[in-house]
DNA sequence: TCCGTCATGTAAATGGTTACATGATTCG
DNA sequence: CGAATCATGTAACCATTTACATGACGGA
């Protein structure tokens, strides 16, 4: 990936953070929130990355801290190395990482178990993405107005037009598969009717 | 998730074998190869995994092993246990992972990047889907010949329409992304035209 | 004979989550 | 004052990939 033998150099966590801190100096914990809240729709960090990627890439030069206060609240930015070395990582081509769905898992095998709760899962699955395409329609003209003129602006819709996509089309794949699965028990082994 | 205090028992890639194996009895080998054909559209697993775990589920009388030859392949098989514990485990609810798309990622930093990085990256993962959804279609009619009258046809069916729906909706997105970065760099602070 | 594929496995490194420990500040 | 939230961090564990090591078999 990296054009390099063998190294694995696919630390990404520390490039999303670098990326966080182009929004504004911020806390570790900040990061995790806004993270949650702008990216959460495709990617995720816990304290127990956050913390000790962030004292690495301090190390490195590619961030400073500001300890405000006695509190020992700790406030990174930026550092010209770290906004070079996040232009340099925005260049290589992604990775894709093998996926796992754990719900399509069960699905595939449900035939080995109980209708019922087949059902119940597609049911769960049909409600978050629900709840998250809520969420992006509502959002989207709150981002448009706080970011509006920026040059940041229309990547953030981008990812946020992903978002939608991918949740309308999962909600109508589950009406359609919850549709099927009450075929399957009513009918149980109709089979021969076209 | 599993009602306990914090025990995690998330070791889904077991269970997924467990699963293959309801499909006939096979090698470590052909497991992996069956995956990648099968469900490598929503699940992936390596080697690296696959035969330590076949040894512990082979330890714990899930499985049962057959050496045939004196090639030294092993063949797998469920056992009464293995079907069993595999039933427990589609009733519980799925745990949902933390989502991690670095293609988003760098494109939601689109801004400090050169946009013709972000469009070939772009176009790359339509690639992909475009063709992950060609793979399907023809794949299609050809399950449906192989699977019919079984009672996994209408499972494999449906996780095979979510990875169409998916898909389709990931081209679709990606053309229109492809559309908006051609009008930033056309256009460039073109801003103020309602 | 050499190459590609089938085949099994281990070791090292990385990636990532969860639980735990600690304490300040804020609001009711 | 008590609860929620803000805040930082570590340790243990689990998950996963990658590289490596080994060798049989089939066909060109």
């Amino acid at each position: 990936m990296t054009g390099k033998k063998g190294v694995a150099v696919r630390t990404t966590t520390t490039e999303a953070l670098l990326g966080m801190l182009t929004l504004g100096a911020m806390s570790g914990y900040e990061i995790r929130q806004r993270i949650e809240l702008s990216i959460g729709n495709f990617w995720s960090e816990s304290f127990g990355q956050i913390y000790p990627a962030l004292a690495k890439l301090r190390k490195q030069g590619l961030v400073e801290v500001e300890e405000t206060g006695r509190t020992g609240r700790k406030v990174y930015s930026l550092t010209a190395a770290g906004r070079e070395r996040l232009a340099e990582w925005l260049e290589l081509m992604p990775t894709v990482r093998g996926p796992r769905n754990e719900m399509l898992l069960k699905l595939f095998f449900g035939a080995n178990g109980s209708l019922e709760c087949t059902r119940e899962q597609v049911m769960a699955e049909r409600e978050r993405f629900r709840a998250a395409l809520q969420r992006y329609t509502l959002f989207e003209p709150e981002i448009r107005r706080r970011q509006a003129g920026r040059p940041a602006l229309p990547f953030f819709l981008m990812t946020l037009r992903y978002g939608i996509a991918e949740a309308k089309a999962v909600v109508d794949w589950a009406d359609e598969t919850l549709r099927l699965l009450d075929e399957i028990a009513e009918g149980k082994v109709q089979e021969e009717e076209r």
